[in-house]
This record gives structure tokens, sequence and C-alpha cells, in this order.
DNA sequence: GCGACAG
DNA sequence: ATCTTGTCGC
């Protein structure tokens, strides 16, 4: 499985981080890291159009063949259902999961504060993803379908990738590449 | 018209 | 996302 993240280290330029995990262990199995200029401005709703290209650059410099991606941003939590999540599932023509630290669309109702809890995020009377706990203590993750994978499996994998943190570890690892 | 608004 | 110190809680 891969995770990927983009930093800023100047306003006009975009590194992106691509990390290969094994499952279910999570150790490390490559790693690219690639920086390239922005053009685009930040647009909520737009996110891909900003930073899918140099995501895109980075894994095309991949030698393993991820059979999953987990994505910063939504997936279909999204005004049009369409996410960054989405956007990288399709053009790679790969199974993608959206997770968001924060919420972008949907509502939902109180979930518990154990570890695993999740709720429905909704839209009228459409489910766009979960709101999922996966840490005791933090606020929920927003996970939603990129492509090829449903809702449940989504948020079921999600929570194979979180161990000791509130985020996944391929995201942690390829945020600590592309920023910190 | 007002508020919300991924990274 | 990025700029930044101390602080509260498990």
């Amino acid at each position: 499985m891969a995770g990927v993240d983009v930093g800023f280290p100047r306003p006009d330029c975009a590194r992106a981080a691509v990390v290969v995990l094994r499952y279910p262990d999570l150790t490390l199995c490559e790693q690219v890291v690639i920086e390239q200029q922005v053009d685009f401005p930040y647009r909520t709703g737009l996110l891909a159009y900003r930073e899918l290209p140099a995501v895109l650059a980075a894994v095309a410099r991949l030698s393993t063949q991820p059979n999953l991606f987990l994505c910063d941003g939504q997936g279909t939590a999204h005004p049009r259902r369409f996410g960054i999540a989405c956007h990288l599932g399709v053009l790679l023509d790969c199974a993608a999961i959206g997770v968001g630290k924060t919420r972008l669309s949907g509502r939902y109702q109180q979930l518990g504060e154990q570890r695993g809890a999740r709720a429905p995020l909704m839209v009228a009377d459409e489910q766009v993803g979960y709101a999922l706990r996966s840490r005791q203590g933090c606020n929920p993750l927003y996970v939603s379908a990129g492509h090829r994978i449903s809702q449940e499996s989504a948020a079921e994998w999600v929570m194979r990738c979180c161990r000791q943190f509130k985020l996944p570890e391929t995201t942690r690892c390829a945020h600590r590449l592309a920023s910190g």
C-alpha cells in the first residue's frame, strides 16, 4: 500500500512524496520524493489540480506497483463527489482512499469515543464516507472512497494502517518526507 | 443574503 | 499548506 503527500518549501514549489509500505507490518519498501513548480492556486474543491501533477510525477518513478493508495484529502466526500483521491485512483487505474483531517462535505452524528468508532458522513440522504475515530481522544478522520473500493473497506483499511497515532502510517511517512 | 470552505 | 510558543491532557 502507498501513501502520498505534498509539501511546499516555497509558495511556487511542490515537494511530493510517495511511500510504499508492506502490509501488515507497515515497513517501508520504497520512497520517492520530487520537486516541481506549481502553477495552479489552492482552491477549495480543486485541490487535485494543484497537488496531483507533482504526485503523479513521483509515482511514475516508483519501481514497485502499489495496489492501494491513501491520499491526504477527500475522495467522494467532496462537493462534486470527486476529490483528489478519486482523481488519483482514476488516473493511475488503482484503488484509492481519501483520508481528510478536516471536513469538506457532509454532516455526521456524534460518534463514540473509542478507537474504531465511526459515523456515516451524509449529504442529504446520500452517504459520502465516514467520520472515523482512528485514535481515542482525537478528532475523527474523514474517510471516503477514492476509486475501486467501498466506503466500508476504505474505513477498514484506514484503521488497519493506523497504529499508535491518529494518522495512518502511510500518511505519516509521506508527510515526514514532504514536509517536516 | 449568510456562512462554509480538503491541503 | 505555511508562519510559530507555550500549554494542557493522556
